[in-house]
Parts: C-alpha cells; structure tokens; sequence
DNA sequence: AAGTCCATCTCGTAT
DNA sequence: ATACGAGGTGGACTT
C-alpha cells in the first residue's frame, strides 16, 4: 500500500494511523484544528486554529498556516516524533536532543489525514555548479585574459584535482582554481597546495614550458573573493580574476520566461 | 463545504479540483509524481519522482520532497497560479513578476489530492526575542521605577505570553510589554491584547492587589518609540519607559525540558 | 561537534 | 518600490 488517507476520523483512528506511518517511516500529512507550542532555542505558542501539518520520514516536522512560505513552527531533520492520546485529544510531540528542543501540538479535530511512502531518487540540479563554470571556461579561454590556452582539465596531483591548466601568451604555466561562489580563505590555501607540486623541479609539465625563468602563475577564479582570501593571495603572488558562474541549465532546455 | 479530496483521480478531474479550489481561494494539497522546472532568481530543475505540493490562497507555492525541512522548490507568496492539462500530463505554474520568476510542474500521475478553507486567526507568540531586556529588568527593576516589583515571567495569558509581570509600590497589578528595537504599533496593540485579558474581574492575579480600585497599568518598554504609538499610548492610558537592551548576549536558557 | 558562509534565503520594518 | 537586519534561520562544507 503506497499510501492512505482517512476523512473526518475520530482521534483515535487517526492515531492509529500515525503510529502505522510512524512505524513505516512514512510521510504523513494532517489537516487539523490544533494548538501549538514550542519550547527550545525559542519560546513560542499558537493557540486554537487550522493548519497543515507535514512529518517526513527523517524527523522534519512542518506545520503550516495559510499564509507565507515558512512554516510557523517546525523541527529540523533527525528529530523523533511521538503520539498519544490524552482527554480525547490527539497530541504530536517532536523532540530533538541537541540543541534540547520539544514542539508540542494538540489536536482537537482532524479534517483529514494521510500517509504516503515516497519514492523521490532525484536530486535537484541547479545551474551554477564549479563544472559549469569549467566547461565555459575551456570553451571561451579568452575570458581569462588574452592568449589563455587551457591544456588540462581536472589535474591530478598529490594535493588534489587541479580545475584547469593551461599556458598564458608567454608560455607560463597557469594553474586555475575555481569557484562558483565568493572564494574564500581556503580556496586559496587549496591552490597554494597545487603550486607547491610545481616547486619540484622535476615536474614534466613545467619542463615543456620555454620560459627561461620557469614561472608559475596561480589564479584564482571566481565570482567573488573574501577580504581574508584578498589579504592572502597579495601575499602569495596569486592572482584574482573575477568570473560569474554560468547561469544554464546543461541537460534540458529552459522554459521560455519571455512568454509571460 | 470545507474540504475535498480525490483519491487516485484522473488528470482531467484533478484538474477541475485544481481550479475549483484556486478560485475559491482554497490551500491546495497535492501527493503526485512530477518534475519541476524553475527559472528566475536561479534555474533548476527536478526529474521524475514522487513528492507533496501545496499552494496557499496567499500564492505560495512549496514543493517537498520527503528529506529536509525546506521545499526544494518554490514560490513567494502573491505568485499567480494556473493549471491546464497538456499531452494527458496536469501542468501548474506559478509566476512571479518582480522578480521574473516562473516555476513549472509536469504531473504524470496524482495519487491524492485535496484542498482545505483553513481558517486560521491566531499568530505566533513568540517569547525571547526580548530575553536579555527581561533579564535585565529582573535583576534591576528600579531601571522601570521606584517601588518596581515584578513577579512573574513569560505569564501564558490566552493571547500569548506577557513578558514581565509585576507591582508598583501602590501594589497595582504591572504588565510590562519589551521591545528591544523601536516599537511600533504592533507592539501597543499586543500590550492592548494583554490587559484585555486582566478586565475579567475574577482574574486571581487581579484580586491580589489590595489596591482599591484595582487598576491596571501597561507600561510598553523600549529603547524608543514610533510616532504611529506614541499617539495609540496616549489614547489607551499605556505607560512608555525608555530602556536600551543590554548589549551583551547572554547565553542561559531557563528551558524546562526537563522530561527528557 | 562546532564554526563559517551562502541562500531563488524569508520576513519584517523603515525610508 | 527599495534598503537593512534578524532568524528557533536551514544547509553545505570545513576544521
């Protein structure tokens, strides 16, 4: 049974029915008249009125008015959710440990309640990832500078992946580290990490560079960069190229927002 | 009629259900197996898989699946809503304008759907923003006025939680409304609420006093006041005493979690 | 477990 | 309308 849904039921009936979704670990959503207290890294009490209530699998416990996007009281994943009955009312308690929080509902009638076990394997894609941001880069060099060639992507080395290599218009070896959000103190510390790979001598890419002097040049690519990290790479020589992610979907087109 | 639910419907009657409950201004509750397309602040999109949508009458619109407390996908409320049937699939929109934002869901199969009225008066009472004043003030109560004594903190009253209860030194009953920011109106109307609440003659607190008259005195307590409130105050007889919130955090939570 | 930072942040309030 | 700040922020990522 993938889901069930009982109208108008009798408290008891519909905490047997919680306690079955509890059990299956199963979504379970409620339309009741309730009351609502929370205590924990707040304080806070909704007295008599409907709502939605949602409790999900993991621990969430949502309750929802009809009005805005937030929900007005809530408890965040890994919480253990309880029911009993008490005085013929149906009470829902969702406990967590650390921080010590207890939201507590009482539920005078319920309008209707179902359960549903999901099956959802899907993650959510949202444009802007460091790939994208790759991809557009070895596709269009020149927004780096002027005679970018990039030559190697994902570089393996002791430290890690490198995201790009390349040479720039004299031949240096450029090692590029990228960011699809504001770069912080540890992106540059991550492509610190890579240019100490190229300080042995030895390095055979380093070697097929013409330039006399050997040089290396670090740059750090991203949309946006943190006065730490700003602090940072003026010491280390490294040097900053401000970049926005692409903002593309790869797999499937977009819907047209023109049409409206 | 209060509510409708459709188990196992069909596209063509989920969609009558659909625009029946968005023109009645109805919260909409939808378990169904779909994909989602958003483009605006951001694009992203949701391949195939079960998950629980609900659209409020205020033009929010959630989409959750069965981890994390937040919906994956999502609109702001006054977002417009539609839904018109395509290739056998029920397709909703919502559309924002500023920004320019639409979300797409694809269905293929709904397994229930359901809308509610909901009626709802009450709001969130929420207790400890003002925790550091109230600290403050009952380790200080002279900081309110010669003679202050209060008594009780955080009193349950049916409409919410009254921050600091006390007496003056004439014994009359004190309700002390804080604000650690500017108060506004809202701030008056909810002391207002508060001693609405003691014009029941039988109130315990109330006869307690030995003052003749009984009188009762709301004092609104905040670093300053809002034009709009100054005029409410002097219209109900409502104190205003000018106190700055500490500036210090203060990390001890009186949270009687005890049980577990 | 605790700290840091981003977010289609949301939401209120004041300008 | 826009700007600013708080939030029981949530959630991802790093120490």
């Amino acid at each position: 049974m993938k889901y069930k849904v009982l109208e108008n039921p009798n408290n008891e009936d519909s905490y047997e029915l919680v306690d079955e979704a509890l059990r299956k670990k199963a979504t379970i959503i409620i339309f009741a008249h309730c009351k609502v207290i929370y205590e924990g890294r707040a304080l806070s009490q909704l007295n008599w009125g409907e709502r939605i209530i949602l409790i999900k699998p993991d621990g969430s416990f949502l309750i929802h008015q009809e009005k805005k996007i937030e929900p007005v009281n809530w408890q965040p994943p890994k919480s253990r959710t309880r029911a009993f009955l008490k005085d013929d009312h149906l009470f829902l308690e969702s406990h967590r440990r650390t921080p010590k929080e207890l939201l507590s509902v009482e539920i005078k009638k319920i309008h209707f309640i179902n359960y549903a076990l999901i099956e959802d394997f899907e993650e959510l894609e949202l444009a802007g990832y460091e790939k994208d941001m790759g991809d557009m880069i070895m596709e269009n060099p020149h927004m780096i500078e002027e005679g970018f060639k990039p030559t190697v992507r994902e570089y393996n080395t002791e430290h890690g992946f490198i995201d790009i290599l390349g040479k720039d218009k004299e031949n240096k070896l450029m090692v590029l580290e990228l960011k699809c959000r504001k770069a912080g103190i540890n992106a540059v510390k991550q492509l610190k990490r890579y240019l100490s790979d190229f300080e042995d001598e030895n390095n055979e890419l380093l070697y097929e560079t013409n330039s006399e002097t050997r040089e290396i040049r670090g740059l750090l690519v991203a949309p946006s960069i943190g006065e730490d990290a700003k602090e940072l790479i003026e010491e280390e020589g490294i040097e900053f190229v401000a970049i926005q992610p692409p903002n593309e979907l790869k797999i499937d087109k977009k819907v047209t927002l023109d049409f409206f």
